[in-house]
DNA sequence: CCGGTATTTCGACAATCATCGAAATTTGCA
DNA sequence: TGCAAATTTCGATGATTGTCGAAATACCGG
């Protein structure tokens, strides 16, 4: 896994708009859900959304597909189960990197 | 774990300058580097890097001790291991979320 | 206390981002 | 064809970021 996209990935996810809308996408499942229940579900503007989706989508943690008149947007679980390959594999390479809960800035 | 939290350690971790930052500390493992040895690594100016340090510690990936004249920056595996299992319980919430290799974007 | 090394803080600057509303586009139905 | 609904694109604007060099600070050995 290159560590540019890695790094494009995070940084889709790291904007309190996009993981709420990602989380959103993940809750929904494999139904998906439309743009515009999301923009209902978050509250803000159209273009807004469309932006952060966007972004999303560019990196592959996000995927559309058209149903008639709406657009149902997905989120792309392997790219995800990938990323979280990577940040677990650069965790692990060499520490002990047990599972207990985290003791600070959680 | 709050999303917010959340949010910033993603966006902490999602610059390739401060990714490779990272990657390099977990790859010393608990004896950590000196900002001076990452610098040269790195190859980037001193404040440059010493304001991406700050940056992962403010959201508590990384974490610093004085040795003498120098200071140790080092991983701080839990709270990376608590945004891991974050991630994880997103993506899996409810979907199959099969560890298979990622089919896109990666 | 002084000199030297390690690191941070201080401006500064160009670039990118997040957000909005309005206008344009797409799509299906009658 | 033409309307209506869903979504994106456009243009603008204020805020944040990434980067640097220079100056300031912290720490230690003598």
């Amino acid at each position: 896994m290159d560590i540019e996209i890695a790094a494009k990935q995070l940084e889709a996810l790291g904007n309190p708009t996009r993981l709420q809308l990602y989380r959103a996408l993940v809750r929904a499942g494999d139904a998906g859900l439309p743009v515009g229940r999301l923009q209902q579900r978050l509250g803000i503007a159209a273009s807004t959304l469309s932006h952060h989706l966007h972004r999303l989508i560019l990196t592959g943690l996000v995927s559309q597909e058209r149903q008639t008149t709406t657009l149902i947007c997905r989120a792309n679980y392997p790219v995800m189960n990938n990323l979280v390959g990577f940040l677990v594999d650069e965790c692990c390479v060499d520490a002990g990197c047990e599972t207990s809960e985290a003791d600070s800035a959680a």
